[in-house]
DNA sequence: CTTTCGTAGATTGTTGACAATCTTCTAGAG
DNA sequence: CTCTAGAAGATTGTCAACAATCTACGAAAG
């Protein structure tokens, strides 16, 4: 008999997800001081926990230190978003390729990534674009966990956390979401694992991350995306049938 | 005029650095106990600051933290190095893109890379393997900074710390590295990035990866690395002079 | 009017003490 | 003899107070 290994959030992750949720809903904008005094009393705890947790998020980008001046929430610009999609393009292709080169489908977590996928076909999910952000996020992580590469996955966690708060503090809209083809994708991805088609999942890849990109750089000069991602195209490529 | 940013390390940093060294110097070893009033009392310093560091070896990967149970000692593994330069790998193949596709033969920036290039051909450092090392992956840093790209040269410099202690842990020896080589290869990746030849630029730094791991890995089964690297014949392409 | 200097307030960095948790050792039951 | 229960010690988690540093404001000099 083995159990789950009792989660129990530390105090200072209870002030990473407060600061985190606090950004995310608008309250705590771009630029502002986090002041470990305040907070600590808005928590009501000392000064400890908060300071590690903003430490915290610091290491996840998320604010800024200086030293002896405090911390500040980051202000991301959209060049910074692209980057971090750069880093998912190709630490995430790497994972997948080592979770092909291992026999992972009959690996029990493999199915665990399979309930989440299934999660993106609730229309309950459907209707709230974070949700489906963050079920999207935790699919993918669930498929990146199946390489057994410990550092690349965390760096690709990481990359997932800042998503949304990127997403929210640059203002972009997820309106026009194709959420069919985005779970035709990444059927292709699972079956390409499944059936080890090492190009195929690669393939899948790249297009889910060529039309993600796609998707929120509407009104971004191609220009400046082109330089960051070298994909060409990245616009006109929302339909994934054609592969030049 | 313009001046230095003053370094000024944080005590917490100087933790980092004293722990650190003293796993390189062998005084600490893998699985050892890492108790917070021991180490501020040797330090001459209140725990803060010892619990701040150690929180910071935890995020670098050199310390395992267990909730309420205290840090130990990373206990690293050859597939945990072998991960370290799959990163490399990849985020360094998108790194040195991105510079090549800015013009950055101009940036005075480059220049300070080819100074840290110049290093490796010092006798004096040639001498000590440690040294080597340290120079060698200063230059690679300095190239990686070219990109611009912060968060994937801040992962990049992360694994560079890594990976002295990971060879001292692991007892790894460079006894037979062909210094001559090494600078060739790196001579082949300046003159690359100077020309704009990205795919010659690619190549110098799969060739430079692979002679690095295929350099330590002596003794080590091959199927192993096969299958965490999917780089066939690792050992046997130290000669680069052959592409197939 | 602009710039420099100095002081007061605010905020971070550090410390030692206390509380909560874990580990180890011993005594006792089975 | 083995296993369990409990107490003592060790160690981490948290707290509030103090020291060091920075910021902002205003006065004085140019």
């Amino acid at each position: 008999m083995s159990l789950e290994p009792l989660p129990g959030i530390s105090t200072a992750e209870m002030v990473v997800q407060r600061i985190r949720d606090a950004i995310l809903e608008g309250t705590l904008r771009p630029g502002d001081r986090l002041i470990e005094a305040d907070i600590a009393a808005e928590l009501g705890i000392s000064r400890g926990p908060v300071r590690e947790g903003i430490r915290l998020l610091a290491a996840e980008g998320l604010v800024v230190l200086r030293r002896n001046r405090g911390a500040i929430v980051a202000s991301p610009t959209f060049e910074d978003i692209l980057e971090v999609y750069v880093v998912r393009k190709g630490l995430g292709s790497l994972a997948l390729q080592h979770a092909i080169s291992l026999d992972v489908a009959t690996a029990p977590e493999f199915d665990d990534a399979l309930v989440l996928l299934d999660r993106l076909r609730d229309p309950e999910v459907q209707a709230d674009p974070l949700l489906m952000m963050d079920a999207d996020l935790a699919f993918q992580s669930a498929l990146f966990d199946l390489s057994g590469l410990v550092r690349i996955t965390s760096v690709l966690d990481q990359t997932a956390r800042d998503i949304p708060v990127f997403v929210r503090v640059l203002g972009i809209t997820y309106d026009s979401v194709d959420h069919a083809a985005l779970i035709e994708r990444h059927d292709h991805l699972v079956e390409a694992i499944r059936t080890h088609h090492r190009d195929a999942a690669l393939r899948a890849w790249d297009d889910h991350i060529r039309s993600t990109v796609g998707e929120f750089s509407r009104g971004y000069p191609d220009a400046q995306i082109e330089r960051i991602f070298d994909l060409p195209l990245m616009h006109h490529i929302l339909d994934h049938s054609s592969h030049p």
